[in-house]
DNA sequence: AGCAGAGCGGAACGATCCGTTCCACTGTTA
DNA sequence: TAACAGTGGAACGGATCGTTCCGCTCTGCT
């Protein structure tokens, strides 16, 4: 097609550039599935060699780290616009509705411990912490959320909204939302509700899962 | 000590008997905290060799077996013992949280996959969704269980439980009794609430994780 | 006292599985 | 047309794990 270069990227460079994006995307959808899932998996989805993947990727350390920390980013833009939201309870659910659609967690959680993790996603990650109290605080603050609920909580709930699967990924999405309802239900204030049992999670009680593992 | 049989058996035979106990014990413990933990694992934690395992389990299946079908006993002793509870609400509150203490759901729901059924099993399954059911239908009854409720939430709700682990199993025992309270807060009838969203989950939505894996 | 064997520990084996490397090939660019 | 970026996929080497097997110990019986 085009001859000279400059123009949109006919023949190899543009298949190469689409093959940027068709790698992530199925990377993201493999390991989202299954955390463990062999490089080769990812290769087979996104229809191309394996070569392809390692000449973008210095490893699988690296291609999960990438992934990972897209999650993060995009956890932390979520709280961004939802801290944009006039109604406190609002931004509050729908940051959570919109994290647990994008399955945000399996891609940051569940693949902490399998990389050693940059200075960059320890920022992010603190940053993510800052922003999901504010949101908690101002939920809170405005009388919706239950007094006694606090931050780590939300990583209960997320958790428990990541352990929903079921084969097809629309009903996951279906199911999901409904826990997220019951869970959100079960942390909204109440006249007189018994208080929530046991030491509340704390701070350091997840950091273990950043830690490498085995 | 003793020198002739019919006794209390010691020796090797008391030695025998009481590996059978620890065995099992071990392989509770091991498998409950990685659902495909290599079976050396098992022998190294129960203190004893490969052998002494193979003596009473024809392979990995069969101990895998063993130990689901005891969850499924135990959800079922569980189920009963709570329709015995004159309180329709507490029978329901108090059941899950014995199933959640025992990690019940993690000895059944998270090994099954990785053998053949058995037909036992099979009748075993259906009587503890019976039994399930029961619980259901007389916490809604009471008025206290939201009308919206179906059985099928509480594999959600198990599930949800299930997710939470932290290292240290006394902890991890209470949040998850934390996740349970703000579950069934969630699932408590309260005046004018929002109805649970999307079609319920339904009967034959978890059988696939029955179905014999990879 | 002595022997047959139950019970056991753990090395060794064979089958996978998986990350990574390597090389031949193809279409593109200069 | 020469150089080469980009690629597919076979091949390699290491790791893991289920299972088998052999030699040892200690017991229960004769």
């Amino acid at each position: 097609m085009s001859t000279t270069s400059g123009r949109t990227l006919g023949g190899r460079r543009a298949q190469a550039a689409r093959n940027d994006e068709v790698i992530l995307e199925a990377a993201r959808a493999v390991f989202l599935d299954d955390p463990k899932a062999p490089i080769a998996a990812v290769a087979e989805r996104a229809g191309v060699g394996i070569s392809a993947l390692y000449r973008r990727y210095a490893g699988k350390e690296d291609l999960l780290r990438q992934l990972c920390h897209d999650g993060l980013r995009r956890y932390v833009a979520e709280a961004e616009t939802a801290l944009d939201e006039p109604d406190d309870w609002a931004a509050f659910t729908g940051f959570l509705a919109r994290v647990v659609d994008a399955d945000v967690h399996s891609l940051t959680v569940h693949l902490a411990g399998t990389f050693t993790p940059t200075e960059e996603m320890g920022r992010d990650a603190m940053r993510a912490g800052e922003l999901a109290a504010a949101l908690v605080d101002r939920a809170r603050a405005s009388g919706r959320l239950r007094p006694d609920a606090v931050v780590h909580d939300l990583g209960l709930l997320l958790e428990a909204c990541a352990a929903v699967r079921v084969p097809d990924p629309e009903r996951t999405r279906q199911l999901r939302r409904r826990q997220l309802a019951v869970l959100l239900a079960g942390l909204s204030s109440v006249p007189d509700a018994d208080p929530l049992p046991g030491p509340p999670p704390a701070a350091g009680e997840f950091d273990w899962r950043w830690r490498r593992r085995e």
